[in-house]
RNA sequence: UGGGGCGUCGCCAAGUGGUAAGGCACCGGUUUUUGGUACCGGCAUUCGCAGGUUCGAAUCCUGCCGCCCCAG
């Protein structure tokens, strides 16, 4: 099994630099990329909270899984640094992370990694020891069609981390290499397992790397307090229909959680209010969402209006039409939040996105209407 | 101490003699490098309490307790 890096010079002479993560994925991309003959080097990045996180596998980037990163490096005989970027995960990702709660808003911190820290810093670093590429463990496929720079969905539709990527830039995207884009997750164990990595069973990470215990609420109301704060639960025309102990606890789509009995139909967060701790919930069909704003786009597409997009990381990419900084569904969305991605498609290939700004609701549009 | 009504799982609620629907909430699971959603599963040996009638009662009878409404 050989997987081209798209090197531009003879793999004696070239380097690639791999972001190692401790996981069986960015230890099969450093793997694969020692196949190639180049010079290896692999990098881990040291994100948050060394002590705390030592035992827990399944997250990235801190105690064991830089272990774990370091023994495979040894295995495949490549130089492997350890980077210091604890300050800027935390004022890059934890801090806006925590911040959008206490706006009211529902971050994706894994976004805003990818799109600072891992890409822009990491990039800069690669550059710096004079690598040809960076390569990742993502499942997603960069293209080159008619000279022309793409980004794809991984081949494997379960596997697709193409959501989380959808700030990478045209430069990044240039000097940036998937290789395992191509494959599909059984093909990676597999070959983590004939090359004996220690990691090759090593469980998926999942849930947010820098909530060990899976409790982000713990972690906002301590750096945010506020968002803990008791405050009224009311349905769409303002009847106070109950207590909550905190916005951190909600998110807007959210059933589960309200504690609220005695409905016809299951509630719905329809709205966050952070200024008055206030939740308002209703119905499901309050929830429709016509079309949206997208703010900070960043665009690798040509002129596309339409698309396919995907306002969560689950769930398939919905038909929509894009005009300037709004988008508009096909049919209504269920579940938009403002803080979210929102990333536009054609087909496999990776049009742009930004960050959902506001939300139109399909009943907001019938009162216009109305009034006009 | 006049009249009427009501008390079934945390909430809403079916069931009026045949051996406790359903919804909401809650809990668990599945899925998942964000939050959610969705889906699957669990959830009253018991019907305010105590007696009685009956082969058999949440359902009929009696008493008690509690709550509500209308009259005073």
């Amino acid at each position: 099994m050989s997987v081209s890096f798209d090197l531009r010079r003879p793999p004696r002479q070239a380097r690639i630099v791999v972001a190692m993560s401790g996981g069986v994925d960015s230890s099969v991309a450093a793997a694969l990329a020692t196949r190639t003959g180049a010079e290896v080097i692999g990098v881990t990045l040291q994100l948050y909270d060394h002590g705390e996180a030592v035992r827990r596998s399944g997250a990235c980037c801190a105690g064991q899984d830089i272990y774990d990163a370091r023994q495979v490096a040894d295995r495949l005989g490549i130089a492997h640094y350890v980077l210091d970027y604890e300050s800027r995960f935390r004022g890059g990702v934890i801090d806006r992370f925590v911040d959008e709660y206490a706006r009211g808003r529902t971050p994706v911190p894994c976004a805003s990694c990818n799109q600072g820290v891992k890409f822009i810093d990491l990039v800069e670093f690669a550059r710096e020891l004079g690598a040809d590429c960076l390569a990742t463990g993502h499942y997603v496929r960069r293209r080159v069609d008619h000279g022309r720079l793409e980004l794809h969905k991984g081949a494997d539709p379960r596997r697709d981390q193409s959501y989380f990527l959808f700030g990478t830039t045209r430069d990044q995207l240039d000097f940036l290499r998937f290789p395992l884009g191509d494959l599909p997750k059984d093909e990676v164990r597999r070959i983590a397992a004939d090359l004996g990595l220690e990691v090759a069973a090593k469980p998926d990470s999942q849930d947010i790397c820098f909530v060990p215990d899976g409790d982000y609420a713990g972690l906002v109301k301590r750096l945010r307090p506020e968002t803990e704060a008791p405050g009224e639960i009311v349905d769409l025309d303002g009847r106070v229909l109950g207590r909550h102990r905190g916005v951190v606890h909600f998110t807007i789509g959210q059933r589960r959680g309200i504690e609220i009995g005695g409905q016809k139909e299951p509630l719905y967060v329809i709205r966050i209010e952070p200024e008055r701790a206030r939740i308002v919930v209703g119905p499901r069909h309050a929830l429709a969402v016509e079309a949206m704003r997208v703010s900070e786009w960043n665009w690798l597409g040509e002129d596309q209006n339409e698309a396919s997009v995907k306002v969560r990381s689950l769930a398939p990419a919905a038909p929509a039409r894009r005009a300037g900084e709004w988008v508009r569904f096909a049919q209504p969305e269920y579940g938009v939040a403002p803080g979210q991605a929102a990333v536009l498609y054609d087909g496999t290939r990776l049009l742009g996105g930004g960050w959902i700004a506001e939300t139109r609701t399909a009943a907001e549009s019938a009162m216009d209407a109305a009034a006009a």
